[in-house]
DNA sequence: CTGAAAGCGCTTACAG
DNA sequence: CTGAAAGCGCTTACAG
């Protein structure tokens, strides 16, 4: 059996094979397997060729067990808006893709008070690889603070810096909405309403500052009566217009905080019996496909969501491979000039 | 250590803990696991309850080495539509809630000669438990004959019955694109086109011959010239609109394959300077979010989507748990009359 | 109905 | 630079 082995291996191979045909110990393919120095080169080079020519690949799960760490990635998020949450694990899978590790869903409902608890749940039993994390979950610092106690890697998708270079993904929302004033100020508007998204949302207040901040430049302000919350979902955005188009003031413009809303003010617009962009102008953030599907189409502020996402993949291969990375990785959104804007009417 | 382990576990508890503590052997408590009849009731009592009361459950890991069976439900996908594919994922996860089972994402790219070749990898690798199989990826013969080459459990998501029942989720897609027939021509229509999915998709053959057969019933028939072949996404189905717009006899009414291209159909027709429903009737198939978001709301068939994932996963479920199953699952679609449909002007 | 032994395929100290 | 032994936390025949 053990000679017969050597040329014939029932099902697939294991370490055992590799070390007896390497005529080296379990120990030294294994320290091969894991890049670790210690092995001489000419030893190096004879296990990995017989490696290669038996296409052996390590067992997650005996790697796992033994580990105590599986290879699954966990994605922990609690986005309302669908297109994002796929664009984010295009991303993911994008940079996991070749590897040995997995991309498992974890949605999460923040309004539920136990899920922190099934979520330490989960990591001390599948004990996964990293998580990414991207808003609102980024923003929960108990959260972070629970992953660093058990000692799993994660990576956050923020707004702010709120935690260490190597665990963050930056995205200057704030630049992204100011770029979305000028533009609403460079075509002659005043009177700009802005749907902003839950306050329980970091980047919703980061969106609604900078946009403030931009149309200061431009000498406009953003009226308190002109500002309403909504929650970054159709339905709250299509209310929320709704509420705007019959205050007392009309706004001629209006900048949602996303993508999902904007395409609710469309609606609200519409059934008003106004038209896109003559009678009112909109602006979305996201550039989620759904942008590029309405008519007329959507002018909206550019978030790489799926670079984002592999970006958050690499770093999380990178505190893997123990490769420190002082600074951090952001992404600054750009505005996409389309079809729902234009000149007031005046 | 032994005795103190009693009171006072370091991490958590393993099957030793529970065995010790039980006064039984591992051997014991793993059939109580494993829910094995071979356990005296008193004992199984005995080792349950401390199995609840340390909270004990059993390491995933280690389960699927010894088991050469991992606890990973994979979703094998190569959707066009990203709304369906969110939508099915939360079916499945709503199946997969307070089980062992994770769910992995593995989109695949049927163009792509060697996929089944990348999925046998990840089969072999990670051993999953089971693997859920919605259309196209469904309709392969070589890669469902290959799981079970491999021994590995699926559920195929079809509009035909190409399996056991057991592994089945069976969609009557014929009978909804049915329905959306009669819909029109109730309203008076009688130039009535059809934009269908790709060829190499069996549900877009099930939807048009359904559809041709709901107008056969009204004595409408379905010309050549007005049945045109897309992509299932939104750009193919807005370039097909377009053609039957400057073809030859233009349509009063069209019916789009999904949801995706039907958005696609509603950018054609705007761009055209024509009224929606007043001068084109449009239906759509899937009534995925997107249909609610768009101004007038799509009238659509709906394929309960997230319910079907749902039944899938429990599918799996079931096959592990070893319940026979006769009757196959199946789901009738249904039409949803919105406001993207009236009368013909005439 | 129950248990002692061996095994799943890896890695981790510990020696040398 | 390399190896023999023990261990990760389960399950699987095999006995009794």
């Amino acid at each position: 059996m053990q000679e017969a082995a050597e040329f014939k291996l029932q099902g697939r191979a294991t370490i055992n094979d590799i070390a007896r045909i390497a005529k080296v110990s379990k120990k030294t393919v294994s320290r091969v397997i894991n890049d670790s120095p210690l092995v001489k080169q000419r030893t190096r080079e004879v296990v990995k060729a017989i490696i290669a020519e038996l296409g052996y690949t390590p067992d997650p799960q005996a790697r796992a067990l033994a580990l105590r760490r599986s290879f699954l990635v966990g994605l922990v998020y609690d986005s309302p808006s669908p297109q994002y949450v796929v664009n984010m694990q295009r991303g993911i899978l994008d940079a996991l893709e070749d590897t040995d590790f997995q991309l498992v869903l974890r949605p999460v409902s923040r309004t539920d008070a136990n899920y922190p608890g099934r979520l330490r749940q989960f990591i001390q039993h599948h004990k996964p690889f990293g998580l990414i994390l991207p808003p609102s979950v980024s923003e929960d610092e108990e959260l972070s603070q629970m992953f660093r106690d058990h000692d799993v890697d994660y990576v956050r998708i923020a707004s702010g810096m709120l935690d260490a270079p190597a665990r963050m993904i930056l995205t200057h929302d704030g630049e992204g909405a100011a770029q979305a004033a000028r533009h609403l100020c460079a075509l002659g508007h005043t009177d700009i309403a802005h749907i902003h998204g839950p306050e329980s949302f970091r980047c919703a207040h980061e969106r609604r500052s900078g946009f403030q901040r931009g149309l200061a430049e431009a000498g406009v302000t953003l009226h308190p009566e002109l500002t309403v919350e909504a929650g970054y979902t159709f339905d709250s955005g299509l209310l929320a217009m709704e509420r705007l188009l019959y205050g007392k003031r009309r706004p001629t413009a209006v900048f949602a905080g996303n993508d999902e809303m904007a395409t609710g003010v469309y609606v609200a617009v519409r059934k008003a019996g106004l038209r896109i962009p003559e009678d009112v102008s909109i602006v979305g953030f996201d550039d989620t496909p759904i942008a590029g599907r309405l008519w007329p189409a959507l002018t909206t502020v550019r978030l790489p969501i799926r670079e984002m996402g592999h970006a958050a993949a690499r770093l999380l291969l990178d505190q893997a491979a123990g490769i420190e990375r002082e600074e951090v990785t952001s992404f600054t959104p750009e505005i996409i000039v389309r079809e729902s804007t234009a000149a007031p009417l005046r």
